[in-house]
DNA sequence: GTGAGCCTGGAAATCGATTACCGGAAGCGG
DNA sequence: CCGCTTCCGGTAATCGATTTCCAGGCTCAC
C-alpha cells in the first residue's frame, strides 16, 4: 500500500505538499502539483482514513441504530440517512438491534469507540436513555432520536404526531358511519403505540362508540396480527365492521384473516392501518392508512447530524413534531 | 477524551500496562491490573479505534454494497452479514447504488480509504469487476459476489441455481396442466433474469409449450408488472392461464392486476414467483414461489470473508452454487 | 552460590496522515 | 535599493494506540 510518504518521494516533494495537493487545503505552484497528481495516480495512492480520521479526530461515520432492516417499516428510515451522509462524504454504520437492549449497548459501546460524527436512533425502550447512549453524547456525538419519544433524552428528537394520527383514522370511520370499531395494536409500552392509542380511544370515546371489548392488544408482529384479528372476527356475538390496525403490519394480518374467512374488504369489513409502508400500496386492495414519512424525517434528522457534527449548530436538543397524512385507499367503506 | 495515556497516569503505570489490560494480550500482575481497571472506569475511557486500525492494519469493517436496501429483496442479505460481522466485533458499512455505477464508484473508493476487512457486494453491472473493485482487491481486502455473477471477477462468489429454479417453477405449471403459459421477466441484461429465462424456457421448450408471443420482459419493478400482466390479461385471444414471474415483486404486480380484472387466482390464472421474499408469504393467498435463501447466502459470505479477513483461508476465489427450493403456496392450480 | 530462565513492566519506535511554524524567494511601493 | 508582504515549500510535532526490545527481580536446580 502506498503512502503519502511513497508519493511524496517519487513526485520529489515533501509530504506537507501531497497533502496540500490531495486536501486543496493550500496554494501549491502548478508544477507541483502536476507532480504529486501523477505520483498518486502511479503508485495507485488512496489515503488512509484511519491515519485522517485519527489526527483530525473525526470519523466521517454517522451510524443508525434500528430495531431491524429487515422490518418493513425501517428500510426507508435508512435510505433517507444514507442519501444524504454519502452526498457529504459520510459512511453509514447499519445496526439491528433486535429491539435486545444488550445488543443495543453492544452496538453503542461499538460506536464509541469508533467516535462517530453522527447517530440516528430508534431506542429499544423508551424510559430513559441507555447508558451507552449517554456516553456517546459526553464524547460529543450528535444524537437524533427518531420515531419513539426517549424520556430525559438531551437531544434532538423527531416524532410523528401520533395521536392526530389515530384520531384522523378512527374519524374516518366514524364519518363512513362504523358503529362496531375494533383495535389492534402494540401494548402500550412504546411512545408510539401508546399515543396512536390514544388518538383512536379518544375519538371513538367522544363518538360514543368505545367498546373496550373490541380492543386487542398485543405487539406489532405479524402473527399477533393473525391471533386478534381471528379472535376479533371469528366470534359470533356481532363481528365489527371496521378495525383500526395500530400499523400497517397488523392491518395487513388482518386483511388475511378477513380473506381466509372470506370476507370481501371492505364490504364486511373496513381496515385502516398506519405508516403506509411501501407494502402496503402493492398489495390489493391497497391499504387505507396513516402516512408516517420515514423518508423525510430520516432527511431531517441527517441534516439536523450534519450541521451539529460542523458545529454549525449549538445549544439544547429540539423536538420536531410531524404531522401525519391521511391516504384513503380501498381497503375502508360504509358498512354493509 | 480520556486517552491511554490519562489511563496509564491515573493508574501509575505505563501505556504499555494499560495496552495490555485492555487487550489481554500479556500477563499482568492481578494488581496493577486492578490499579488500570479502576482509572480505566473512573475515567470512562474508550479505545480510540481510529488510532488501533492505524497501527493494526486493520479496519473491523465490513461494508455491504448492494442496489436498495429499501427494495424487499435485500434487507435479509444486509441481516445475515449483519449478525455474523456484530459477532466477531466488526461493523458494517451500508451502501446503496441504485444499481448506478457512478454512485457505485462513489462508494468503493470511500471503502477503499477506509481499508475494509471486507465487501460483500452485487454488482450494478454484470460485464466485469468496476476499476474501484479491482482497486480494493489489489489493497488485499476480501470480496464475496453474491446473487449475480461477475464476469471476469477474481474472488469468490455465491449464486443460486437459477436455471433449475427457473425449471422447477415451469415443470410445477406443466404439470398442473396449463398449456398457455406466459412469462414476465427482467430482460437478460443480468445473471440471474437470463439463467431463470433459460430455465423457464428449456422446461416450456421441451413439452412443446413455448410460445414466444407471451414472453414480456423488461425489468424487475413493480411497475413493468403490472403493465406486462395487464398487456397479457386484458388481451381477447385467449390470455395464459399460468405467468410465470421472474421476481416476486413481478408477481405481486400480477396478483394485484389480476383482483382488478376480476379474476380469481388461483382459479383463473395461476401465478409463480422467484426469490421468496418475506412479504410473499404475508400476502392472502401466500405466492407459490421459487425460494432464494438470502440470508443464508448471507452467512456464508460473511463466514468467507472472516476466514480471509484472518488469513485462515488464502487461494484463489470459489464459486459456490447453491440449490433453489420450490414451495407450492396457493396462488397455482389446475387450470379450468 | 550462581547462572539460566521466567515473569513483569517501561521506554520508545511505529502506523499514516495533518498542520504549525519556519525560511527563502519573489513582488512591490517609495 | 531597502524593507515589507506574499507565496510556497519543507521540517517536525502530533493524533492514540500497539508492540518490540530491554532490564530488573525472582525462582530454582545444580
Amino acid at each position: 500500500m502506498a503512502t503519502i510518504q511513497d508519493v511524496a518521494a517519487m513526485a520529489g516533494v515533501s509530504v506537507a505538499s501531497v497533502s496540500r495537493v490531495m486536501n486543496n487545503s493550500r496554494a501549491v505552484q502548478p508544477g507541483t502539483r502536476e507532480r504529486v497528481e501523477r505520483a498518486a495516480r502511479e503508485l495507485g495512492y488512496v489515503p488512509n482514513e484511519a491515519a485522517r480520521s485519527l489526527k483530525l479526530a473525526r470519523s466521517m461515520l454517522f451510524a443508525c441504530v434500528i430495531p431491524d432492516v429487515a422490518n418493513p417499516f425501517f428500510p426507508e428510515l435508512v435510505r433517507g440517512i444514507e442519501d444524504i451522509a454519502i452526498g457529504q462524504g459520510y459512511g453509514t454504520l447499519l445496526c439491528n438491534t433486535d429491539n435486545d437492549p444488550e445488543r443495543e449497548a453492544v452496538y453503542l459501546n461499538l460506536l464509541s469507540q469508533r467516535r462517530i460524527d453522527g447517530l440516528l436512533m430508534i431506542p429499544s425502550r423508551d424510559e430513559q436513555p441507555p447508558p451507552g447512549l449517554i456516553q456517546l453524547q459526553d464524547q460529543g456525538s450528535p444524537v437524533v432520536i427518531i420515531d419513539r419519544f426517549l424520556e430525559g433524552f438531551d437531544g434532538d428528537s423527531i416524532v410523528l404526531d401520533n395521536e392526530r394520527g389515530g384520531t384522523l383514522a378512527a374519524e374516518h370511520l366514524i364519518e363512513l358511519g362504523h358503529r362496531r370499531i375494533a383495535i389492534i395494536n402494540r401494548r402500550p409500552d412504546i411512545s408510539t403505540a401508546r399515543l396512536r392509542q390514544k388518538g383512536y380511544e379518544d375519538a371513538l370515546a367522544s363518538a360514543g362508540l368505545l367498546d373496550r371489548s373490541l380492543v386487542e392488544l398485543g405487539s406489532y408482529s405479524f402473527d399477533f396480527g393473525r391471533d386478534a384479528a381471528r379472535r376479533l372476527l371469528c366470534t359470533d356475538d356481532g363481528p365489527p365492521t371496521a378495525i383500526l390496525a395500530g400499523s400497517d403490519v397488523l392491518a395487513i394480518a388482518a386483511l388475511q384473516v378477513a380473506h381466509e374467512l372470506d370476507l370481501h374488504v371492505p364490504r364486511d369489513v373496513s381496515i385502516v392501518g398506519f405508516d403506509r409502508i411501501a407494502m402496503s400500496q402493492l398489495m390489493s386492495p391497497p391499504l387505507t392508512t396513516v402516512e408516517q414519512p420515514m423518508y423525510e424525517m430520516a432527511r431531517i434528522a441527517a441534516d439536523l447530524l450534519l450541521e451539529r457534527a460542523r458545529g454549525e449548530r449549538t445549544g439544547p436538543g429540539s423536538l420536531r413534531t410531524l404531522q401525519p397524512t391521511f391516504h384513503v385507499g380501498a381497503t375502508t367503506g360504509p358498512p354493509r
